[in-house]
Parts: C-alpha cells; structure tokens; sequence
DNA sequence: AATGAATGAGCCTTCATTCAT
DNA sequence: GATGAATGAAGGCTCATTCAT
C-alpha cells in the first residue's frame, strides 16, 4: 500500500480554502463562502469570544444583515465551519481506510491522514482545536455529538473486525484510540502553535511506527 | 523504583482545592482562595471567556472590590491559577524524576507524574487546557513563555545526560516529547471529558509502556 | 324601531374577516386581503410594535416585495387596517342613525352600533383600540385626524337638531360623548381582554338605558 | 361627607414627579428617582415601544450600567413606574372608600378618587394606559394579574355589603364597574389626548351623578 | 482590607426597507 | 406583478473596571 503525501491545497478565490469551496460550491454562494473564509482566519487570529462579528465584517466585505440571513447567529458560524471541517477530515480518512488491510495498516491510515490533513489544512486544523470545546457548550451540542457517535462506530467499526482484531495487545479497549492518534495529536498541536518546526506530514512515518510499536502485540 | 498511586486530596476548606492552600497557606488569606476556588469552578463550568466577575463573586460571597484588590484583572485571577497548577505539576514532576536513573525510569516519571497529577487534580487539569490559551494571548503571555521555557530546559536536561542518551531511537529531538507524553496526555483529554470513564492512573504502567516502546532503541 | 342583533360574520376565505372582503374585493386582491388579515391576527396576538414584517409575511404566504408593492410600508399597512375598521363601524352607525328619530333612539343608536360592532368584529375592535395611538403618530396622523372631525361634526349634527335638542341635561357639551358611550365602551374593553364573559351585545340595552338615564334631563 | 380637589402637586427636585419622591424616598435614590421621572416623559412623548433606553439616559444623566443596576431591563423600568402609579392611585381611592358609607357615597368615592388622580397626576394617568397593555405582555404580567385581582377583590368587598346591596338595580354583577367608572375614564381619556378642555375634575360632581342615576335602584 | 454603586465602551442581533432579477 | 437576497442603522444589554466611602 501506498500513501501520498498531501500538499497544502491552492484557492481559486484568494484567501478562501479549497475545503470551504467544496463544501458551498457554485457562485451563488460565493459571499457565503467569503464569509466563511473571514471567519476562520479571525478566529484563529484571536480566538473564537474575543472575534466580533464586525471584524469578520471587515474582512469579507459582507453586510451584518447578510451574515445573519446566512448563517443565524455567530455561534452558527462557528457550526458551520466545524460541520466542515469534520466533514473533509471524514473524508480523507475513509478514503485511507478503505485502502487498508492489515491491522498495521489500519493504523498507519489513522495516523497519515491525521497528520497529512492537519498539514495540509493548519487554519481549519488550529480551529477544530478551539471549536469543539466551543460548539459542544452552545446550542449545537447535541448535533455535533450525534455526529461524533456516527464517527466513531464508524471507525470503530473497521477495528472491530475479527479477522484482524488479533493482532493487538490485549489492553483496554478505551485505550485504544489515544495510543494511537496521542503523539500524532500532541505532535500536531504543538506545530500549530509554533513550538516545533517540521509539519506533521514529515514524520508522518515515525509517528505510524511509534503507533504501531505502542500496540501491536 | 516505586511509585505510589496519588488519591485526590482532602481539602480542609469546603470546595477549595488543597493545592490552593498549599500557594497561599494562612487564615488571612481565606478569602483570596475562595475567590479562587470559586473562579476554577466557574471557569471550567462554563469556560473563561463566558464567565463573568460576577459569578464568581456570587460563589464566593466575595465583594467586587475585594477581587480587583487582590488580583488586579480577570486576567490576573486566571494567570494566578495558571500558575498555581504548573507549580503543583512541576513539584510533582521533579520529585518522581529524582527518583529516576534510567532511561526508561525517565520516561516512566514523566508519564506517571502527568496521569497522576490529572487523576489527583482534576480540575486544575481541566482548567489547564483551557488556560494556557488564554493566557498566551493575554499580559501574562511573557510570563508564562519564560516559566514554559525553563521548564522545558530543566526536563530536557535530564534526557540530555550523555549517560543515558545512546537508549532512545536516532529520530528528531522535536519528535520526543510528543512520543513520550502525548497518548497519556489524550487519554487524560478524553477522561476530562467524560468521554471513557477509567480515569489515567489506572492505566499509568500501560501508558508507560506504550510510551517506552515508542522511543526505545 | 327594531333592533336586529349582528352575529358574529362568516368568512368566505378562511381566517380573513367578512369586512375585509367588503373592501377589497375581487380575486385579484386576495392575496392583499390575505395579507391583512395576517397582519390582523399579527397585530392583535403580539401588539403592533412588536409584530415583524417576517411575521405577518409567514402567517400569509406572501413575499416581502409583494407586501410593499400593495402597503408600500408597515405603517401603511397599519392605516390601511385601521382605515378599514373604521369605515365598517362607521357604516353600521349611519344605519341606525338614520332610522332613530327621538333623541333616546338616537343615544341608543350609538350604544348599540358601538356594542354591536365590537361583538360582531371583536378582532378588528381590539385593533383599533391599539391602532389609533399607533397611527396618530405616524405619517397617516393627518388623515385620521380629518376623518374623525369629520365624522365627529356628522353625529354631532345630529344631536343638535333644534327638536331634539331639549331633551338633554343642560351640561358641558364636550362631556356628552363620554356619558353615552362611556360605559359601553369600557365594557367592550373588559370583555376584549376576558376580564368578563358576557359579550356587549348582550347588555345592550341596559347599557343604553343607563346612558340614557345619565343625560336625559 | 365633603371631598376636597386634590391640586396637581408641587415636586422638590425639578422634574420629578412627587409620587416617585414619596415611592422611592431618600437621597441615596435620587438617581433612581430621576431616571424614573425621565422615562416617564420619554414615554409620554413618544410611546413606550418607540421610547429608546437613550434617551431616558440623556434625559437624566444617568449612565447604562446605572439603569440596569437599578431596574433589570427596560420592561422591569416600565413595571416599576406601573406599580408606583397603581399604588399611588389605590391611596387615594382607599382613603375616599374608607369616609363613604351609603352606596352613593361609594359609587362617588370612586368617580371622584378617579377624575381628581387623573387631574393630579395627568403624567402618570397617561403612562398607565399605555403601560397596562404592555406589561400584560411581558415578564412582569403575573405580578400585574395578582395584583389587580387583589385590589378588584377589596373594592368589590365593599359594594358586596349586604347594608347597601339594596340600593342598586338588579342588573349584572359584571356589568357594575363599567356603568360606575366608565364615563369618567373616557373623558379622563379624552382630555389627556387633548380632545375636550376642562379638567375631569371639574366635572366630577356631575360625572358622579351620571354614574349614581345609572345603576341606582 | 473591604464594599458596591456607578461607569461606558462595545457587543450581538433585529428588522424595516431596497432593488436586481 | 412577484420574488427574496442584501442592506445597515439602531436597539437593548453585558460586563470588566473604577472609586468614593
């Protein structure tokens, strides 16, 4: 099996990513998308409370009335760029997995795209960190933890399986997910927030093996 | 090399965390660490940001002057916690790693002290999470980089000893720290938040483990 | 003379007062009826102020261009409503006027038009009672102001008629008014906001024999 | 039994009306007394609805935080200035109910109790016919309701005396306090809107009288 | 040390209205 | 005639902070 390294994706509209166009797509909503993009990069610039609606306003050229019509209340906002972030980290994670057939491989396919998709991504990546502890506080909670549940069945899911379960250690089964995406996570965060310097993606094979070693009976 | 299991700690006064006792000891200060008891409840109920001096006046039958004249700035309440927590987390750190010699006791200490600590305090850990965010981007952020910067060199002098250094793979030095205190420092998130119950010292020699394999030669 | 009591009117379209109909008539207005009687019941469940534009547009499934191409503003909207009301009330009173010759038939006249009206028109009645503070200090403020002198010199030509004239009490001539329509207009108010059950119609004619007993000399 | 004219009174700070002084007493609430004194004109002026929280500022030098320190929300603002009219305006009428002995005398303790509050306080008068409406709607409806119900049950305590029950016609309970109180409330009405000249009070002897040949026996 | 009334900049949101299609 | 996305002025309210006592 073969994995390809992601790069940081090119925007056809300056400032706006490539995600936000895949998940609002046509032209009709290219303010909405606009939007979106002002958001995002206010709230990683300071934060999700202490961006006001105004400066997202500034940033993209849109009327207060318009970002309402669109999007509710700010807090909506806020769901709307994490929905899409989860969606397109979703994504590229069944696709790995998909590809995936051994045990080790199931867990290099955590650990690559997790890695590959916060490189390729960092301004929705550092978000995802803020958002969560956000959205799950405000009136979104509930949607957002049905979607978490999916998630994880999902995955779990191909863990599960019997032809390949042997292969693990026998520890508890809670256990499991933090061995294996805790150092690519740690590793991650600590990018985003300047600390160290190489991407993710660069040690993206360390990282699977330490995984692996960490697991693997 | 033995480790004791640390419980959480009694606290003499209804509410506040014993390490608060142990930062600002003396019947005098009683009210400085209600309001600081009751800021840490406050902060991790309903995040920073959303809390208002107001509620955590209400909690600790505290008068609005009183507050200000003890911490100055909401700002300042938060930086006091912060830092009361990384001082208890610290001592914690240098006694086990004291008792350390080899490499992999290193190690160990380092898991240990960090699971342990969350177990024993959990919420300072909680509020931890959130903090260190807040803070570095508020007046204290100087404050905070340097005491980080001190730490760091202090941990990363013990694993540096000539003596102990060939143990550990040829990989990047950046990549280390992730290695070692990531997947424990996850599972501590996902405890935190309820989302598997076993709290982390109960899987402290699993953690270690995983750990060591990960970085051993 | 006779009295016949109004019931309540059926309405043809369902929810759109029988008077409405009256003065909009013809299927090409039906959609401009249908927005009034939205507005009506808008109006009548939340207060004037307080109603929005979004509100009466979603009870009646028009757009918001439409509702301005026929009202050309929510204050128009409101005239156009009160306007309506006030012709409808004012009609029934021309008919009974006409046919009361003594000066009690002509006091009973008033209170049973105005008792009648408001039972059979409870709706656009508690309307009015709100709309005609709203309207005086608008941009329609004029209009009313001239239709009620004119219709107020219409009924008080009547009261002045030489013949009759004799009849009454030799009091203020600006208390008159209050005395005869005083007590059913009270009443119709408490029945209105359900401080009593008994519709006004029903009392009508001891309300006018009380009227007439207050100014017959 | 003799009834005084109550004359409109004097206010020692300029302004405020002196039902607020005797509500709110002390120098320590002037403030208070002067922001109520400016929402009342503010509403008068212009309506409740219309009347902007700034404008009760500018008026009387109060700032934000000081308004809502003392009354919560604009409707706890309305509800205060309500409660303080209604139990100024209960004074009076419980003063002139406690002298009345016959049912005449009652059925004039109320009229006059009436007109001469309204020529008193013309003010307040008009606030409370807004104001009714509006807090009926809003979080201080309930404490409206019981209140009126608890001044409705005192009142008609004393009409239900089995001494005087005799004196009146046999006509419906319900009917009673229109025929009694509302002529003299739509003339009240109509001289604070500026339709009729003379103050009620002028007129109270024949407003009583009115009243009295209405419902005596 | 302690109190709490007073301050006011600034926030999120609403909503009547316009206008291009 | 009909539509509804877009506008933006303005409103009610919050909340960290000050300061006289």
């Amino acid at each position: 099996m073969k994995h390809k390294e992601i790069s940081s994706e090119q925007t056809p509209s300056a400032g706006v990513p490539m995600v936000l166009e895949r998940a609002y797509p046509g032209v009709r909503a290219q303010l909405k998308r606009r939007i979106l993009g002002s958001a995002l990069a206010c709230f990683n610039e300071h934060g999700i409370e202490p961006t006001t609606i105004e400066m997202i306003l500034a940033r993209s050229d849109a009327s207060v009335g318009n970002l309402y019509h669109h999007f509710g209340s700010k807090e909506g906002l806020v769901a709307a760029l994490l929905f899409c972030a989860l969606e397109d980290q979703a994504t590229l994670l069944d696709t790995e997995l998909a590809n995936a057939h051994s045990m080790q491989e199931g867990v290099s396919a955590l650990v690559y795209s997790y890695v590959d998709w916060v490189t390729a991504q960092p301004e929705l990546a550092r978000f995802l960190f803020q958002a969560r502890a956000a959205v799950s506080k405000g009136p979104y909670a509930a949607e957002l933890q049905q979607r978490n549940k999916l998630r994880a069945k999902l995955v779990m899911g191909w863990f599960a399986e019997p032809a390949r379960a042997g292969a693990l250690k026998p520890w508890p089964f809670e256990l499991l997910p933090s061995l294996i995406i805790g150092q690519a996570e740690n590793y991650s965060r600590a990018w985003l927030s300047g600390r160290v310097k190489a991407p993710p993606a660069q040690y993206r094979s360390m990282l699977a093996e330490a995984a692996w070693l960490s697991v693997a009976l």
